[in-house]
DNA sequence: CTGAAAGCGCTAACAC
DNA sequence: GTGTTAGCGCTTTCAG
């Protein structure tokens, strides 16, 4: 099957390509036997516009660069959803980039999409840099990161106050009498920890005390899990935060294995919430995190911000959650 | 920051665009020093070439189009991530397209695939029709189908037979005395259980008996929790395989809950295996399922179809699978 | 080894 | 309303 082009559209149907142009575009000013005469040459060729000639000629490509870390496919599948759905209705199309953990290869990320010449780009949380950040910038290709409030004006932003959401729960159990609250490491997600331990602070600060219950997996340990079990020989806590449903349940398993009541002895709260926080037995309280809406909303204010130039008020959205309590809270 | 083209490049180096053209593309004529003296015209303006106009050049875009449901990044993730690895080697980006069960949009994206002129596509499972794959063919668009083998000359697939890992397993149950194996059957990956199903029933057949226990999850039920629940009132297997970690997890719980002892009573297997099936207490058999290679290999199959036309032998390629057997085993 | 020029397929003034 | 034509930014003969 030949490539079949403008060109050959117009021939068939005896018309100009700007013609047949304007027909592809639906533009109004076209009278309607031409038109029909131009569909039906086509429809008869199986004429299908080409986005690459399109993209030139407009100096516009109607696609966006994803940039999600590579392992997360789990946690970030909901997001990908929403991000994908919102695309869909504005006829954006979407290049998937991931990075992996450890491997600096930001720049080469940075230089395809640079090149590729894509309207925006959508990131997750916060493996950008400044000086990365800068890069995109200054060749003015739209940003909206997902997961950290940004503070620099030309990007936007949406995200949960994960720092917020801890310390409103915080406060709400020492003021019930549980002081004794810790956090689990999670060395694949630095950032969001970094914030759970900011708002822990701060709730402790307030109530006169130092938070100090924050649980590092050391290195030589493969897994929480490993850890774990060794760390309730000689450990207790009222309760207990993780960032990931796979640590909830490692705290779970080990708990359970030093024979610590749940929901008794110990409360059990998984910050990403899952279904496997609900299939766990007893149950795993988590929070639900809006990650469709984390998603659908990125996408719409980046449609934003490419239509709107620079004009869009309000680039920082910030999502809440709900707190679910199951089994392993009292 | 203005646009800068290949044309700025030219003047600022002082030479034609050709010269420039050769030197981005690497060509081995270009004399040392006006390399040298390009590089730096490219370096100081910050040029990045336009990939949209070497696409219509070139009449290549080195983008793939990459089709998953949307749900399932569960279990595509890993998938995605060997496909995206492989792509990365070969400089190749790729277009995410989701489809959403049920509703039939497959033909939007295969418009907008042909539309944005991928070189190539890569597709899971069974979600296409003969029909929508001759679409794609016709257009000379490479395929490659991952999860299902395909008969068609002209598309490449990678995949796992479901049917052979059943049967083989079945028939050395049986063999053992477990003759009571029991399905369960999976909404969301009908395809998946046909062949487990059919690997079943040649099991049974040959050892002159039945398969008889797919057990139907009835519609009006939300979740295979809630039947399962009243299932087991009634039932009894000796083993019951599932496709997907949460419906073991599922299997798992009620049995439980029913009190049925497991491994003595009853063998949990799943198929797909998951780290949250290790998670588990006990925790469940499965099968190691290669989900990385299946996209690694799909995608280098693809870049050969690419390179070599129509001349690539073996154009379906079945991976294997191990079994790991854990606590739900005897 | 380098430059001139045609062409990739399409859009958008500008004429008619 | 429709056709003509000049780009969009790059690659690639073909001369020189």
């Amino acid at each position: 099957m030949k490539r079949i082009t403008i060109y050959d559209v117009a021939k068939e149907a005896d018309v100009s390509l700007a013609t047949v142009s304007r027909v592809i575009n639906g533009s109004e000013v076209v009278r309607e036997d031409t038109r029909v005469k131009v569909q039906e040459a086509i429809e008869k060729l199986g004429y299908k516009p080409n986005a690459i000639a399109q993209g030139l000629a407009l100096q516009k490509t109607t696609t966006i660069a994803l940039i999600v870390p590579e392992a997360s496919f789990f946690y970030t599948g909901q997001i990908i959803n929403g991000l994908i759905d919102v695309a869909k209705i504005y006829k954006y199309n979407i290049v998937l980039h991931t990075t992996t953990e450890g491997i600096t290869e930001m720049n080469d990320i940075i230089e395809t999409i640079i090149k590729s010449r894509v309207d925006g780009v959508v990131i997750f949380n916060d493996k950008l840099n400044k000086e990365e950040l800068n890069t995109l910038t200054n060749y003015q290709i739209p940003i909206v990161v997902i997961g950290n409030r940004m503070s620099d004006e030309t990007v936007g932003s949406v995200y949960v106050d994960y720092a917020k959401l801890i310390y409103d729960f915080a406060i709400e159990r020492i003021d019930r009498g549980m002081k004794n609250i810790a956090l689990v490491e999670d060395r694949k997600n630095p950032a969001m920890i970094k914030q759970l331990n900011d708002g822990l602070k701060k709730a402790y600060e307030e109530r006169g005390m130092e938070f100090k219950n924050y649980i590092e997996i050391p290195k030589e340990y493969r897994s929480s899990y490993l850890f774990l079990k060794e760390y309730f020989k000689d450990h207790k806590h009222e309760i207990i935060v993780t960032y990931r449903d796979s640590q909830a349940m490692a705290v779970l398993n080990t708990a359970k294995e030093a024979e610590i009541s749940i929901p008794d002895e110990l409360e059990i709260v998984c910050i990403l919430d899952s279904k496997y926080n609900a299939m766990a037995r007893p149950q795993i309280s988590g929070f639900k995190i809006p990650d469709y809406d984390l998603g659908a909303v990125a996408m719409r204010l980046l449609t934003k911000m490419l239509v709107d130039e620079e004009e869009v008020m309000d680039k920082e959205i910030e999502l809440s959650y709900i707190f679910t309590p199951r089994k392993s809270t009292k």
